[in-house]
DNA sequence: AATTGATTGAAACATTTGTTTGAAACGATC
DNA sequence: GATCGTTTCAAACAAATGTTTCAATCAATT
């Protein structure tokens, strides 16, 4: 029962089926290709997960929480400046989605599942998602003038989110749209550096605009 | 031969089968539920696109060429102000995507082959997305300072594109996030408006910050 | 009315796939 | 070393699925 991280037969196929289930999707994937990738019998998947159901949403669940270990937030104290939280935040969030070169079948997974919930989905969202939401709406809180509405809070928040996840949901398209050489360049903190300053810029016109607003009526 | 609109098997076939694909993926759809459907015999399939493979893919190119005949980019003239173009384009984005109630599917289906890609993806890349890629590309040439890096025009286009993608690939998530009363009032106005003002605010102060460089340096 | 070509229909075929089975191998415990 | 629970293995099962076949049907043309 327990899933840790030994070399055990039950977390070989874990692994298998989630590199498989991310490439070629639930369906297309063979309990057979599974097994013979992890080194075990057929019969393994039914004896450790039941049926190729369970067995896939372990797989999801286990991918996405992983994802999320693999870099944390930043250590931040009362006296951390929003900006400085916020750019904290989408780096963080891009190192989750474009990680290691050999961990994005992760990602992948995770946002096939999106795409096609199944019970994995609803709750990575209320489990792992939302914890992540609620911080930065409460960054966004610090930049943004008070009285803001919590509706355009949330739309800023996917503003961002919306921005960083682009790169791993349209990868192929990119790769068609821009020079090879180009998207060779495109790493981790190059974009996360363009999404943070133009979110920033929005944010303080926002600020500023709402001071001159509020200056100009009294 | 001849596609066109007729109530035809064929075209019913076509309909079917991309509702079908969106919704369940390839492999889980099968012939036989396409077929049943659309009111046609099991053998209609191979018949008339001699396998299940040829089906999708042109499924799947028929369904983006509708999506973007469905809304078309305003008409533009040479006085129109840029900022009024990009309000515009975004817009036709958004109605692209998000449509009618009933064709989501469309961009469900070709969001899942962008995930998987299939020969359809490269030649939808190449044929329909690139042309709408240069047009935004000309109207943040007329937004962003002279001397912008390509590099930059691109990754800022991405933002706009990754921004308004987000509320498709997202969907059931943000279902989870936000209050369903006020995920019941985002509709493509709002989303647009939201958008728009957003990444104006960011160019507007790349200019801004551009000309106080420029100007301090002379 | 006959003919010709395109379309549809029901059934069958061959393969693949998830799952099950029951015996063999293994490992720790007494 | 015998025993008991766990794990592995090869083989088989049953259901589903893409594809094919060939006769029946239809529609237009002569």
């Amino acid at each position: 029962m327990a899933d840790n991280d030994l070399d055990t037969t039950r977390v070989r196929i874990l692994e298998s089926a989630g590199q498989m289930f991310a490439e070629r999707g639930f369906e297309s994937t063979t309990v057979r290709d599974i097994c013979q990738a992890a080194g075990a019998n057929v019969a393994a998947v039914n004896y450790y997960f039941g049926d190729k159901e369970r067995l896939y949403i372990e797989a999801v669940v286990r991918a996405h929480r992983w994802r999320l270990d693999q870099a944390q937030l930043p250590d931040w104290n009362a006296t951390t400046p929003p900006r400085e939280k916020l750019a904290g935040f989408i780096h963080t969030f891009f190192e989750r989605i474009l990680g290691g070169k050999d961990d994005t079948w992760r990602t992948r997974l995770v946002m096939r599942e999106f795409m096609n919930p199944t019970a994995a989905c609803a709750e990575i969202a209320q489990s792992n998602i939302r914890p992540q939401f609620e911080i930065l709406q409460s960054i966004l809180r610090e930049l943004l003038p008070q009285g803001t509405s919590d509706e355009e809070l949330h739309l800023t928040a996917f503003s961002i989110v919306g921005q960083c996840l682009f790169y791993h949901v349209a990868e192929p398209i990119i790769c068609n749209l821009v020079d090879g050489a180009e998207f060779a360049t495109y790493d981790v903190d190059k974009l996360a550096e363009h999404v943070t300053k133009l979110t920033l810029a929005a944010l303080d016109a926002k600020a500023a605009h709402a001071a001159r607003g509020a200056g100009a009526r009294r």
